[in-house]
DNA sequence: ATGATACTTGACTAATCGGTCAACAATTAT
DNA sequence: ATAATTGTTGACCGATTAGTCAAGTATCAT
């Protein structure tokens, strides 16, 4: 009961837009109000802070997000195929933030988590937490893909660490560059991390 | 002639110590000259802006930095053992970083690029100028690599891309986790991505 | 010494920031 | 209807922000 609102709705709509756009410390609680079309007032009815308000907008974008992991990564389909669709996903959507926003963004949570670092707790847990999600995953891709014989048997954790830091670093480069091309083929390049070897000579 | 000073290497000694430690949006021009004890009107009259200053600040350091690039990547030592130096050195570096700061910070320049996206033009610009600066050794290392028979052969620029993408984002994944030891054995972790194959049976 | 130059200082703006509040409006259970 | 609840509004606060400026101070060439 009481009145109803779709304000903290807008809010986070709001807050998602410009968080894609610019970095977490260039948004202001202004910007993001005036964006809603929302008085201050109502912001801090519904969000204690603008902390607050990135990690439930993070929230509701990772409800949105999990069912295409969900779709991309489901265990009917082929390990290494998981991961080119995952891949190409990732490309798919840089390119459409790109017409929307005219330049390559990159991850917001890996800007967002670069940006933050320990400075906020609450957004800091909340991306390491996404993240990890992800993670699991790739975790359950490539260890499947080295039942399989198609990844070379060894520690998943360390193997998934370095796979996604590598998609990640490729995405953040193709962000500074401001070069699609650069992830076009991001699953060619994954799918070759992949098959690296242990060094033959191991010191 | 005219009234000596040291001011300005004052503001960019903090601006840099600064940068490294919290994002470039929440160090303001205050924080600055504050910790370098020289009032606002000083700072105007050596710089235009915190643009202007983190621009200069990131040369003046680059200027520091590369005679242990010159030394790391000299061609007299083996390439492989070239990109084992750096990566040994970036950790190294990462773990002095850590004993100053008390946390893992990563790379200024890959934080600062991932923060500025294009919303800054002259910090985009000096940091792209200054990462490809370091690309331009690891080209020369993998391709001395790939003619000793130590990296496959193909597309030097690609690889150099993906190895600095690979490592750039191990380091990242360090500082959102607070995690040293996740980077303690970059240089093996590097050492296997270059001795990735191509798929043996390609789509 | 003196004048030109280069740097310093502290006081000053105007704008913007995060945050608060009391009064008001809409919704619903009773 | 009305009372309780929930959301909205616009004015307001103090702090901080980037940036300016005129007056003062140190340094050096002559």
């Amino acid at each position: 009961m009481g009145r109803t609102s779709n304000a903290d709705q807008r809010l986070m709509d709001a807050a998602l837009y410009l968080l894609w756009g610019e970095s977490y410390g260039s948004v202001t609680i202004d910007d993001i109000c005036k964006r809603a079309d929302v008085r201050k007032g109502s912001f801090y009815h519904f969000f204690g802070s603008k902390s607050d308000l990135a990690v439930r907008a993070l929230d509701r974008m990772w409800v949105e997000y999990k069912p295409q992991l969900d779709e991309m990564f489901a265990p009917s389909i082929p390990p290494m195929e998981r991961i080119r669709n995952t891949c190409n996903a990732t490309f798919a959507m840089q390119v459409e933030l790109h017409e929307k926003y005219g330049r390559v963004l990159g991850c917001v949570m890996c800007s967002l988590g670069s940006e933050i670092g320990n400075r906020d707790d609450a957004i800091r847990d909340k991306v390491r937490y996404l993240l990890d999600e992800v993670r699991s995953y790739w975790v359950t891709a490539i260890a499947d893909a080295q039942d399989a014989g198609l990844v070379e048997a060894g520690d998943v954790t360390c193997k998934v660490r370095c796979v996604m830091a590598f998609s990640e670093g490729l995405v953040a480069q193709a962000r500074l560059h401001n070069d699609l091309e650069r992830i076009s083929d991001l699953a060619d390049r994954v799918g070759e991390h992949l098959l690296a070897r242990q060094p033959v000579s191991a010191a």
